[in-house]
RNA sequence: GGCCCCUUGGUCAAGCGGUUAAGACACCGCCCUUUCACGGCGGUAACAGGGGUUCGAGUCCCCUAGGGGUCACCA
């Protein structure tokens, strides 16, 4: 059987996109399972938006992502080059042959008239479309209209009264009738190829077997076949994946806050969690586990479980997924993420100053507690900052009692404060004052760290030390008895 | 507006003519516990509506409604 061959095929004029970065997944994983192979090629024909720089950054976002490619513009290949403006040259071949064949012809309206043209129809309640004021120009008009110095555009003759039929892997069979298409532009005035005409020789030239894009690209299907056929080139097959939703059940944009794929990195989310997670978007395992390697989603993925409808992006799950993954490694690898992260952070000197016991045990104390290592901050923020008391923390120290056992905390703290003894002590103390263990951690922890919640008491009060501890005691036992 | 696609709990989704309609996230409750987490157990909650076809419909067909996509010299 012939080789599988995928591709993901971004523009660059902006970050990778969640919904970006899940088709590609999707074509990595269809690749991985058929033991197929991806090309990543870039569609940079929109010179004004395309800039390297957002070549580069994507290149690097799917390599964080751990998708993994066999051609593409950075590592070169076999059908290269895989810039679109760098193929200018092998489109131009075909344009002549379409021009040749009478299934193209030069256009010389206006992009005034044409918007005009539009809006008339669109007035009238019509499918706005070109309606062929060039198609069936003389040579004289034609080169009249040249010497008037206009540049003309390429635009496709699209056969009339046709019905054109996609076979989508995803969605089944789509039909559409060719008589509201109007003939589309192939070539731009400037001479470079529109998406839908390099989009096809580029698929063909490539060995492309299978087209795995985003919905968004159905309604251009069509019109991409009738190239296909018009210059005798055999089809792939096509598989139109639904796109990702807001929680407002709108397309996802900027203001769903993050949507590129290096926000969630910098918010500390792992590229596995990511991975995992994106997977699962319009795609469903046939067992009932939800954690999955890339390894696994690899042997699993398959386009019959693809689902047709669209996806809201959620972040729960997301961070759930996270927890977990951040929760499956090992000490050693955690501590590595922790000083990952906080090197970008201000609490990087702090941190640098804590001894290894001091740093295994705040490392031990975070793991389970930390949904995605961007919540590190406000942790290392109640180590190392002056006490905020919130003000449910500070109803807490309001309570009953409250005063008595933080006095005598205070006056008993042991000299040592490890924390195997801060540990003893504490649990000695509930017994000695005959109260609940809640009566004695919750006014602490208030008191220490003016939150209810956070990380082991022995462990802060361990980094604080003997000084900074009597302080925060001192000071939030005058705040209540103020 | 024209065309196209989609519609199972709040969310992701299983289901592919006969099921008590899975599972996961979230939520709620209980347990564990040295507070907070983590973990364990349990619970609430769905086939958009209306017509058909069929002995039987979440599953097939039609209509309606809702949502989405697309109609560029953007991809």
């Amino acid at each position: 059987m012939e080789k599988i061959k995928v591709r993901f095929a971004p523009s660059p004029t902006g970050p990778l996109h969640i919904g970006g970065a899940r088709s590609a997944l999707f074509n990595y994983l269809f690749a991985a399972n058929k033991q197929g192979e991806l090309v990543l090629r870039i569609e940079d024909t929109d010179l004004d938006r395309s800039k390297r720089e957002y070549e580069d950054e994507i290149h690097e976002s799917l390599r964080w992502l751990g998708i993994e490619w066999q051609e593409g513009a950075d590592i070169g290949g076999a059908n290269g080059p895989y810039r679109q403006t760098e193929r200018l040259d092998i489109y131009e071949g075909y344009t002549k042959q379409l021009l040749d064949s009478g299934n193209a012809y030069y256009c010389f309206c206006s992009e005034d008239e044409l918007e005009a043209e539009r809006n008339s129809l669109s007035e009238k309640g019509e499918t706005p479309r070109y309606l062929g004021k060039c198609r069936n120009l003389t040579e004289e008009e034609r080169a009249q209209r040249e010497k008037e110095g206009k540049r003309p555009t390429v635009r496709f003759r699209v056969p009339e009264n046709q019905t054109i039929l996609i076979d989508d892997l995803v969605r089944g069979q789509v039909s559409f009738e060719t008589e509201n298409m109007g003939d589309f532009i192939i070539i731009k005035s400037d001479g470079i190829p529109t998406y839908n005409f390099a989009v096809v020789i580029d698929d063909v030239l490539m060995g492309i077997t299978h087209v795995i894009r985003a919905e968004e690209h159905l309604s251009n299907t069509p019109r991409q076949l009738m190239l296909y056929e018009a210059l005798g080139f055999d089809k792939p097959f096509f598989a139109h994946i639904s796109l990702i939703l807001g929680e407002d059940r709108q397309k996802m944009s900027k203001r769903h806050g993050a949507t590129s794929l290096f926000q969630y990195r910098d918010l500390g989310y792992l590229p596995e969690a990511m991975f995992n997670f994106l997977a699962l978007l319009g795609w469903a395992p046939e067992g009932e586990n939800q954690i999955m390697t890339k390894a696994d989603l690899g042997k699993a993925f398959s386009l019959e479980r693809v689902s047709k409808s669209p996806a809201v992006f959620d972040l729960d799950k997301l961070n759930w997924l996270n927890q977990q993954y951040l929760l499956s490694k090992s000490l050693l690898d955690y501590k590595q993420l922790l000083v990952d992260f906080v090197s970008k952070s201000n609490y990087a000197a702090d941190i640098n100053k804590l001894n290894e016991q001091q740093f295994n045990n705040l490392a031990k104390s975070l793991q389970p507690r930390l949904v995605f290592l961007g919540e590190l901050d406000s942790h290392l923020q109640i180590l190392f900052e002056p006490c905020q008391i919130s003000e449910e923390a500070f109803n807490v120290l309001k309570d009953d009692g409250v005063i008595e056992v933080l006095c005598h905390i205070k006056n008993n703290l042991p000299e040592d404060l490890e924390v195997s003894i801060l540990e003893v002590f504490l649990k000695s103390t509930v017994k000695e004052l005959k109260i609940k263990a809640k009566q004695l951690y919750m006014p602490l922890r208030c008191a220490l760290s003016g939150q209810l919640h956070g990380m082991e008491l022995p462990v802060m009060i361990n980094i604080w030390g003997r000084d900074e501890t009597l302080r925060r005691l001192t000071s939030a036992l005058t705040a209540i008895q103020a």
